[in-house]
RNA sequence: GAGGUUGUAGCUCAGUUGGUUAGAGCGUCAGUUUGUGGCACUGAAGGCCGGGGGUUCGAGACCCCUCAUCCUCCCCA
């Protein structure tokens, strides 16, 4: 037997870990039911084809696929090795491969809403929290399997879904306590940025580049867009695009000035007027203009969250598609949504050391076990304290005190509960506090309404 | 897909120009200690040196292959 390890880029959470990614879920989770999200779960797996040709040819490749099973039987065997030639082209072949695992929340709650439009309430707002799956090559704060924490509002062309969703932003990292700046742009803006230097099809080369502004630097971009075919020109538009800053308004107005002669280019500046018109003066919304965001779907506001105490690449992002369901032969269901990072949320907040202690507990009382009799009667007694809700464990054998205390210890479990002959005798027992040491003598009475 | 890093005890790591029986710290277990832990002392267990091949009288060390790992790029969260 070769020694166990994990698959590549998968981890296990030990207890800690499991606490404090869950204090960040509850956290996201309890504010998207206090907007008026729903939950949404879907299976670890997909059929193939829901999934192929969704995330372009580099994420097709990306796709864990699932072997069929039976392929083994004989009567199959010819038709296999003939799919299996063909696999082996690089083809997606049904014969061996019908499923896959999820590569993200969008697409499956795109073809849920596409098979179940006729039933939803719309605007349909479901917020989902769980795993994905992905054959990257793991790296850095990079997995082959991850959560994304996702909310999305469709079937609505409202500007108060973005108005909530950036609610939503802040709300969470303002509970989290993280600072946090909230970036917004709107892909109309850059589409009028296109329309100015070349025409739309020059949209994605654009936005790809300008996409990589923090990482390269602005001499990289106008390099990267020199290589993409645009003219000296054009660049040096763009170039005063990207340099555009001071506060939102007067951002909005040198905007104005640069594309505000186009229909999307006026179309996007009222959209993030309006939203901003929402914010408190004090807001962490602000104006972005260098902000892209890879994906090409995003077609109206878009969303970026950073992190301002840490240097960490962004811990939430999202924005507005046209039409989600399309793929699926669903027509004209617009919508707009945001997603959360945890990996690096929890990165973020382990380095700012945020997370409360009273997520880290675990037990909060360890019964000795000093003997048969002793036993029973803790055991009793521990029982009764569950009731109340307080959690709590006795030790699982009759052994010295040292190997008990040793056991509180480790677990960190912050008080014992002693109770030998002598307590059993008198219907008392002794509650130690390990931290402090301290400890004193109980009625039975006493220790079932102790506030722990 | 491209480039690099590191693989020695449960964990973190030493191991000299190739030389006898591969070490330390931490952790684990037992004892000093059968009703009060953390400390101390004593002792013990624990290793196909990632795997395979080669060079050599001799390999943990050198060479080749392979697997795993972490990191960077591409791409992405």
């Amino acid at each position: 037997m070769a020694k166990p390890a994990l698959p590549q880029g998968t981890r296990d959470f030990p207890a800690l870990v499991v606490r404090k990614r869950n204090h960040i879920f509850s956290t996201i989770k309890q504010a998207f039911e206090l907007y008026g999200f729903q939950p949404l779960e879907t299976p670890a797996m997909e059929n193939i084809d829901t999934l192929m040709g969704k995330y372009g040819e580099e994420g097709d490749k990306l796709i864990f696929k699932i072997l069929n099973n039976g392929l083994d039987r004989s009567e199959k065997h010819i038709t296999a090795k003939n799919d299996f030639e063909k696999l082996l082209e690089g083809k997606t072949i049904k014969g061996i491969t019908e499923r896959a695992l999820r590569y993200d929340l969008t697409i499956p709650f795109a073809r849920y809403v596409a098979m179940n439009h006729g039933q939803l309430i719309f605007p349909y707002k479901r917020y989902q929290v769980q795993p994905v799956w992905r054959a990257d090559r793991p790296q850095r704060g990079r997995y082959r399997e991850f959560y994304q924490c996702d909310a999305d509002v469709v079937g609505s062309y409202s500007l108060l879904n973005e108005v909530e969703l950036a609610s939503i932003y802040s709300r969470v990292f303002e509970k989290l306590k993280i600072n946090v700046e909230i970036k917004i742009n709107s892909r109309k803006i850059l589409a009028a940025l296109a329309e100015i230097c070349g025409g739309a099809e020059k949209m994605p080369d654009i936005t790809i580049a300008i996409d990589k502004l923090d990482k390269i630097g602005l001499d990289k971009v106008k390099e990267e867009l020199l290589q993409r075919n645009l003219s000296a020109a054009q660049v040096g538009i763009i170039e005063n695009f990207l340099k555009i800053s001071g506060g939102n308004e007067s951002m909005l107005h040198q905007a104005e000035e640069l594309v505000g002669n186009t229909e999307s280019g006026k179309k996007g500046i009222e959209e993030l007027r309006f939203i901003l018109s929402y914010q408190a003066p004090n807001s962490n919304v602000k104006i972005d203009f260098t902000l892209a965001r890879g994906l090409n779907y995003y077609t109206g506001v878009i969303f970026e969250v950073k992190a301002l105490d840490v240097q960490i690449g962004s811990i939430g992002g999202g924005g507005r598609y046209d039409d989600l369901t399309g793929l699926f032969d669903v027509p004209g269901i617009p919508g707009v949504g945001i997603s959360f990072g945890v990996d690096r949320i929890y990165d973020v907040m382990e380095e700012l050391n945020l997370f409360p202690d009273d997520v880290i507990t675990g037990p909060q009382l360890l019964f000795f076990n000093l003997g048969e009799n002793e036993a029973r009667h803790a055991f009793s007694l521990l029982q009764q304290l569950r009731e109340k809700g307080i959690a709590g464990e006795i030790y699982h054998e009759s052994s010295k005190f040292d190997k008990q205390f040793k056991y509180a210890e480790k677990k960190a479990i912050p008080y014992v509960v002693i109770i030998g002959s002598k307590e059993l005798e008198n219907n008392s027992c002794v509650l130690k506090h390990l931290q402090s040491g301290e400890q004193q003598t109980l009625t039975t009475g006493q220790l079932l309404t102790y506030s722990f």
